[in-house]
DNA sequence: TAGATTAAATGTTGATAATACACTTAAATT
DNA sequence: AATTTAAGTGTATTATCAACATTTAATCTA
């Protein structure tokens, strides 16, 4: 056997662009950086880079994320390939894209200033090089899919958090608002959320009990399917 | 500007699998050919072929798909992107996987037998070269999830069926079996089928009623989503 | 320390959708 | 005319979803 087939086709370079996702509590946020590569140098972009032959793909993702933010084992998931003849214009390039999930403010801030980079509102994207606003736009499309079944939102979320807080951040995935009674009630009854003998204080005199995300019962439900939303 | 740049980085060989779903009125099945390259020639596979530079990754699969079938304008959705280092042992090949549903009987015959084709219910599958076994377990659970929300299993029946067949493919689709009542009615209920005045009479005296998916109905309820199940 | 303030926490009702279940009907055959 | 075959159809129950407002805990202040 051996890798010793294929010499006549075509070869491509690969690119991976990940979608990274964060949650300042208000808005959903992507975190963007100034693309240093011609062309289109210094313009908004996704993080991205080129798959090198030594790594699977997955690993190339984890590779770049690593890279911005300092950060391994962080929710990744494959998004879609990007294949069209002339999405860049610098040369035939397929790109992978990836979609992570991390807590906004966990990354490495030196790394974030090398690549000049920016959490920056969905609402409010400026300008992007090539199909990279496609891109996201998918993303946030999947991203609704995956935390209407998964419970995947915890990610974007600080270890313990309110349900308010959850709230909110559904509220912002969806660009809905939901009915607090409802929204409590519903992801409640799921189970795998744990409340803590401890309040968050700063917003209201009375305080709002933190809950932490309960993987093992998580574990139990996932197989089943699961309806968060 | 121009193509000049990213001399530097790695380039890979892209193919691309076609995961070709049929329905007979019993069984799911899949398109599976003999391998016609080494490694592995002869063992059973998905279609396949290597991506070129002068076309889209979409148009290379729709161009590996009118190669093995004779049919174009076919419904095809690309699945994932498979890019682990050791997929194929004849070389570093990262594969796109997109999944088509064609109408069982629509394909040319002859075509076929070039590529030693055949239709293989997804409960009988054989052993499979490389993570072609993977592939068809992914694209089934997409498919199911495609169903359920989008009206794309009449790409699979002929253009008039029975609603008998209807509850059949949704039934090999899913792998259990529907409430005849209820599913009727839940299909009627979403106001896209037309029945003709014309009987299938070969199954029973009473003889079922033909139906047609009414594309223009569907177009109106496509943008809300729509609960095929 | 009593009253005011702030946001958190909580229940009920009606509407809609999902499920379970069995008899009647149309048409051909004998 | 009686039989056969699969098609076609309705209802009652249960579960889920959606809409809606008051009470409570803790702090602040006068």
């Amino acid at each position: 056997m051996g890798r010793i087939e294929y010499k006549q086709y075509d070869r491509f370079l690969l690119a991976v662009d990940c979608i990274i996702f964060g949650f300042d509590g208000s808005g959903l946020k992507a975190l963007l950086v100034k693309r240093g590569l011609e062309p289109e140098a210094g313009k908004w972009s996704l993080m991205g880079g080129f798959a090198q032959q030594n790594e699977s793909i997955d690993d190339a993702a984890a590779r770049i994320l690593l890279n911005l933010t300092g950060l391994d084992k962080i929710y990744m998931e494959q998004l879609y390939c990007f294949g069209d003849l002339d999405r860049d214009p610098g040369g035939r390039v397929v790109s992978i894209a990836y979609f992570a999930l991390i807590k906004i403010d966990a990354s490495d801030n030196d790394k974030l200033e090398e690549h000049q980079a920016k959490w920056i509102d969905l609402k409010k994207l400026p300008p992007l090089v090539f199909d990279h606003k496609r891109m996201i736009k998918l993303a946030k499309e999947r991203l609704q899919q995956k935390v209407s079944n998964h419970p995947v939102g915890f990610e974007l979320l600080p270890n313990k958090f309110t349900l308010q807080q959850l709230q909110a951040l559904y509220e912002a995935i969806f660009e809905r608002s939901f009915d607090k009674r409802n929204f409590t009630r519903k992801i409640l009854s799921l189970g795998i959320l744990q409340r803590l003998d401890e309040k968050e204080k700063a917003s209201s005199k009375k305080g709002a009990f933190y809950y932490v995300f309960d993987k093992k019962k998580y574990k139990q439900l996932e197989s089943e399917g699961i309806q968060m939303i």
